[in-house]
RNA sequence: GGACGAUUAGCUCAGUUGGCUAGAGCGCCACGUUGACAUCGUGGAGGUCACUGGUUCAAGUCCAGUAUCGUCCA
């Protein structure tokens, strides 16, 4: 049998052959049919808006490594794949992408054609992120695939709003929004971007009006960047401590441009005592904080603005129709002539603008739908605060636990939701409405409603109606349909009824997500499964076994967005929560302390670490970053193809623009592409960017991160002491491990391994990623491989003088060292996947019986395998506890202590590792006896002959010498030791431990610490003093001889 | 403006309920390729724990304040 592997770990062709491998066997997939205890975790569903990112990696490697680990402790694991259509963004990358190449706006194709261009992006890009998780190893069930416009998400979007819509939860309000005139649409907040520009700084003045509605000759004066927002005012607001102002509270002024009067009002959050004058104008359809200010003072918000931005009818003749630009002109000039003007200044202004335009938006009050959050009339909780009692009684938890307070905090506020959006990517609000006039409505011939009694006999149960009685003498009858009734739609159609235009909020389908996703409403069926895959049955089984989901794991910046509504809609839904966990992990940053984000074009794709490093490598970097407090700062750099230099990223100097340190251009906004020059080489080439898509044909720049190679490094370690195993199994027998049979060596190295099995358990329970990966490098490189397998190399050597003797050594080290490996590759599995499966499928070839003490035939695969530690019953485990043993691993360190010190000495002195060292060691008879029977591994590890140990030794002349703390060692070197340099080292040494003694003795000096101290500490504290001062003892008496002799 | 977090070695970060001499990885220095691994080994250097006060027998750890940075929400 060919025993050999290559030196190095392949990672590329190893993934591809594993994931297939998992695949044909069905790995990933969930049953809900199983006897097995279900575990689910819904993924956070990336949008479709683009490639996968470094946030991507990080999230999908920790919830990978959750399921494998759940997997492998014999739960039904499921983890649920899927994509969000994310309705904004999408159709806005969509509607840019057709207004750069084609000049087109979405009013020159229509509704449908966008439509159907943003589902082939959809359909691009989808496919581009599955296979990207794909390649990071997720172990999604894949069949259940689901994205949020697809028939099963839909039905339970029109259900929900259908159940809010019957219990009175859904209302119609005005709410300010970011109005883009250009693109005629409202703008995410996170699609506005704020840039300066060149403004003006007015002052004007209001006249103030007496009680009886006589012009004053009192003036209040304040300033503007926007003086055609007067036409908006509905009051003028100072401070309430405001002394200046106090006798005006309460009065009104008038709006010298329209002669409007507007009240004067005292609001501490808006106007500021020590800002200009000190009093502001409030605008509440046009400003953000006066839409606020008017919220808390009931005032009257004026729309003054078109869809275009031109002043609508509020402006009256003189204003009417003026572009708002033209308007402020024009009314700068008005105030001028009117005599309330007072002065002007030139001032930079941050002016938000439409990312998708770039174009300036307005704030622009409009029609919206929304979500009653609050409570209802009787004081029941209302939809928030059922999600909130749901964390208050620990049905929910955080991980860590402080991210609760921000869930807690927003869902306290209870503020309605704003669901609808004037877009036309989603799903759109399932309401249909007929406008009539009320008197008309009232009238006996309609009785309060234009549907017949056929239309309600016939979908009696599939829609609810609501009448909204509007101001003009007209009233909106709006019909809302139940999920599954395409024909009662069509009724109303041909009734003279038109559907709502807008569509719902992402965050409205996400929120359903958790129940969704298994089928729901849909009760009597199995939710469908990929083509050709289906699953009949009675009930929904995969909606009662896999609801409620165990834990979600997440970023920060969504607790309140998604995580608060998937509580919410799951109560409401399924009166249940969605999941009991929420671990919520760190963000990633660039190596500027950065956010990663498409417009800083400081984005990674993970492909690019993951061809440069492998997948496991990644994957465990990764898991190491994930503590509970620090963000991940990420240094990237661009590797030449040409040369493989690596160039830095760098800043752009002016704003947030990352780019290779060597781009002198700015990127935003450009369509053209830049080249990277290599400074060392002098060559071009494209560089990895989110500003646009590489070349395929042309090198690359793709991004490097040195923080990776410490993944990468550690698999290679693994690597190759798995290689050196598989090496020196020839001849391999399997066969029980009689525990008289164990070396010291071996007895340690099994409790350090059940020693950190549980602890890696307990640390993933916590979801302590960076602690568990931590824990267990330490274990395989610190422990296993320093020390473990340098310690059986003699006994693995194939036997020469006496062959009996060699062979039982070599047969029952082979044992351990296989049993070892096979509980370090199981601990390994859910960090890296693809590695463990090539060493376990390795290890299967040579012993596919191996066992810690019983020999058992292995699984199949090292991702079936079980989990070593039992949580319920620990000392069932494969790796028990109990061989934990701390007596043993204390003499072991004793040992290494020595073993070091003898190193250091060769070190100090020059002495080749090959040149034959003596040692003598003076210590209690008992500790002489553990010495002499590890005397073979000071020759193994130090090639130091153990010449004699025991209390009655006397340091050899010219020896150097160390200390232990219950033992002296002296390495005689005759000739070789340079007298003063060795004095000068033990005087060192000296200081040192005075410097100990004294703090410890000072301790034990202070009464209060001996009185206050628990005993346990002063004890510690004594027992401590007393070895450092035998310690001194020793290296003094050294000193005395040196300096005698 | 509010909430939360961070500040520890040149860099990136650990440091449990306060208690033995504050740790790791990378980088650095010296030495080393005798059969697992140079993506390596051995040894070493390197820290006024942001600052100021306080509580305590004892503070990197707890409290208050200051400074700087970051995130989320307004």
């Amino acid at each position: 049998m060919n025993t050999e592997l290559p030196k190095q770990y392949q990672p590329s062709e190893a993934q591809s052959r594993w994931l297939d491998y998992w695949k044909e066997n069905g790995y990933f997939d969930a049953n809900p049919n199983s006897e097995k205890k279900p575990h689910t975790i819904m993924i956070p569903l990336p949008n479709v808006t683009g490639a996968l990112h470094m946030g991507h990696a990080l999230n999908g490697t920790l919830q990978d490594l959750i399921t494998r680990w759940r997997r492998m402790q014999g739960y039904e694991a499921l983890w649920m794949p899927g994509t969000d259509h994310a309705g904004i963004a999408t159709q806005a990358v969509v509607e840019r992408r057709m207004s750069e190449e084609e000049g087109l706006t979405r009013h020159d194709i229509g509704r449908e054609a966008l439509v159907e261009r943003i589902w082939k992006w959809k359909d691009s890009y989808e496919k581009r992120i599955l296979e990207q998780l794909r390649q990071l190893g997720a172990s999604c069930d894949w069949r259940r695939t689901r994205f949020t416009l697809d028939d099963t998400c839909s039905k339970a979007v029109r259900r929900t709003f259908f159940k809010f819509f019957k219990d009175g939860l859904i209302f119609r309000g005005k709410r300010l929004v970011n109005w883009d005139p250009h693109l005629q649409t409202a703008v995410a907040n996170d699609e506005v971007f704020h840039e300066e520009v060149d403004g003006h700084f007015w002052t004007f003045t209001y006249p103030v009006v007496s009680e009886d509605g006589e012009l004053t000759d009192d003036k209040l004066a304040f300033s503007t960047t926007r003086p055609e927002t007067m036409i908006g005012d509905s009051a003028v607001c100072v401070h309430p401590t405001d002394e200046r102002y106090e006798h005006l509270v309460g009065l009104r002024c008038r709006i010298p441009v329209t002669g409007r009067d507007i009240p004067i009002i005292a609001d501490a959050l808006l106007a500021k005592k020590e800002l200009g004058t000190g009093c502001v104008k409030v605008t509440p359809a046009h400003d953000h904080n006066d839409y606020a200010c008017g919220l808390r003072n009931d005032l009257e918000q004026i729309n003054i603005l078109n869809p275009d931005a031109t002043i609508n009818e509020t402006g009256g003749e003189k204003y009417q129709g003026m572009d708002r630009y033209d308007c402020r002109t024009k009314i700068v000039a008005d105030m001028e002539t009117l005599g309330h003007f007072v002065e002007v200044e030139d001032r930079k202004i941050e002016l938000a603008h439409s990312d998708r335009s770039k174009s300036p938006v307005e704030p622009y009050l409009s029609d919206q739908w929304f979500v009653k959050m609050g409570d209802h009339v009787d004081d029941k909780p209302g939809l928030a605060q059922s999600a909130m009692d749901a964390v208050d009684d620990r049905r929910v938890r955080f991980f860590p636990q402080r991210y609760q307070r921000t869930y807690l905090d927003w869902l306290g506020e209870k503020r309605d939701w704003c669901i609808s959006r004037q877009l036309w990517w989603g799903h759109r609000i399932p309401v249909w409405y007929n406008d009539v006039e009320t008197q008309q409505l009232d009238s006996d011939s309609f009785n309060g409603t234009v549907l017949t009694e056929d239309f309600k006999k016939k979908w009696d149960g599939k829609f609810v109606e609501y009448v909204e009685t509007g101001d003009q003498g007209w009233s909106r009858v709006m019909v809302c349909v139940d999920a599954g009734s395409p024909e009662c739609e069509a009724d109303l159609q041909s009734a003279g009824f038109a559907q709502e235009e807008d569509v719902l909020d992402t965050w409205f389908s996400s929120a359903l997500w958790p129940h969704a996703t298994l089928g729901w409403p849909d009760r009597e069926n199995n939710p469908p499964l990929a083509a050709g895959e289906g699953e009949s049955s009675e009930k929904n089984e995969v909606l009662d076994c896999f609801y409620p989901g165990n834990v979600l794991i997440t970023s920060r910046d969504i607790i309140t967005l998604w995580v608060a509504r998937m509580v919410l809609t799951g109560l409401y839904n399924m009166d249940d929560i969605p999941f009991s966990h929420v671990h919520v992990h760190p963000k990633i940053l660039d190596g500027f302390g950065q956010t990663m984000s498409k417009s800083k074009g400081n984005g990674c794709d993970p492909q690019d670490l993951i061809d440069r490093y492998g997948t496991d490598a990644v994957r465990f970097s990764i898991a190491s970053f994930a503590g509970e407090t620090q963000d991940v700062k990420l240094p990237m750099g661009y590797e030449c193809p040409h040369c493989q230099n690596v160039v830095p990223q760098a800043l752009d100097g002016k704003g947030p623009m990352v780019k290779p340190a060597t781009v002198k251009v700015a990127l935003r906004g450009s369509s053209e592409k830049v080249l990277m020059p290599c400074p060392k080489c002098k060559k071009e080439s494209q560089f990895s960017t989110p500003q646009y898509d590489l070349d395929s044909a042309q090198p690359a720049a793709r991004m490097v991160s040195e923080r990776f190679e410490y993944g990468r490094n550690f698999c290679n370690k693994l690597w190759n002491a798995a290689r050196f195993a598989i090496m020196n199994l020839e001849g391999y027998t399997p066969g029980k491990i009689e525990e008289s049979d164990l070396r010291l060596e071996d007895r340690w190295v099994l409790s350090r391994l059940s020693r950190v099995t549980e602890e890696v358990t307990t640390l993933l329970g916590r979801y302590q990623f960076d602690k568990a990966t931590q824990a267990i490098r330490d274990f395989t490189w610190n422990e296993f491989c320093d020390w473990y397998l340098e310690m059986i190399k003699p006994r693995l050597k194939p036997g020469t003088e006496d062959e009996e003797q060699q062979t039982d050594e070599r047969t029952g080290a082979q044992r351990v060292l296989v049993g070892v490996l096979d509980g370090l590759f199981r601990l390994l599995q859910p960090f890296t996947p693809f590695i463990c499966e090539e060493l376990w499928q390795k290890l299967n070839d040579i012993a596919p019986e191996r066992g810690l003490f019983e020999p058992q035939q292995s699984a199949k695969s090292a991702m079936i395998a079980l989990w070593p530690y039992d949580t319920d019953s620990p000392e069932e485990s494969m790796l028990p506890p109990s061989w934990q043993d701390e007596n043993l691993e204390n003499r072991f360190r004793r040992l290494q202590d020595t073993v070091v010190a003898v190193r250091n000495i060769r070190a100090v002195y020059g002495i080749g590792p090959n040149v034959p060292v003596k040692l003598f060691m003076k210590c209690e008879p008992g500790v002489a006896e553990e010495l002499q029977v590890c005397a073979d591994q000071f020759e193994n590890l130090a090639k130091t002959i153990l010449e004699a140990a025991g209390a009655e030794i006397d340091r050899p002349s010219a020896s150097a010498s160390f200390n232990l703390k219950d033992a002296d060692g002296f390495v005689p070197l005759e000739g070789l030791v340079d007298v003063s340099a060795e004095l000068e080292r033990q005087k060192k040494e000296a200081d040192k431990l005075r410097g100990f003694i004294k703090g410890h003795s000072g301790k034990l000096k202070n009464e209060k610490f001996v009185q206050n101290a628990p005993e346990k500490v002063v004890a510690e504290v004594r027992e401590t003093l007393a070895g450092l001062e035998k310690q001194l003892e020793s290296v003094e008496a050294v000193i005395a001889q040196l300096g005698a002799g």
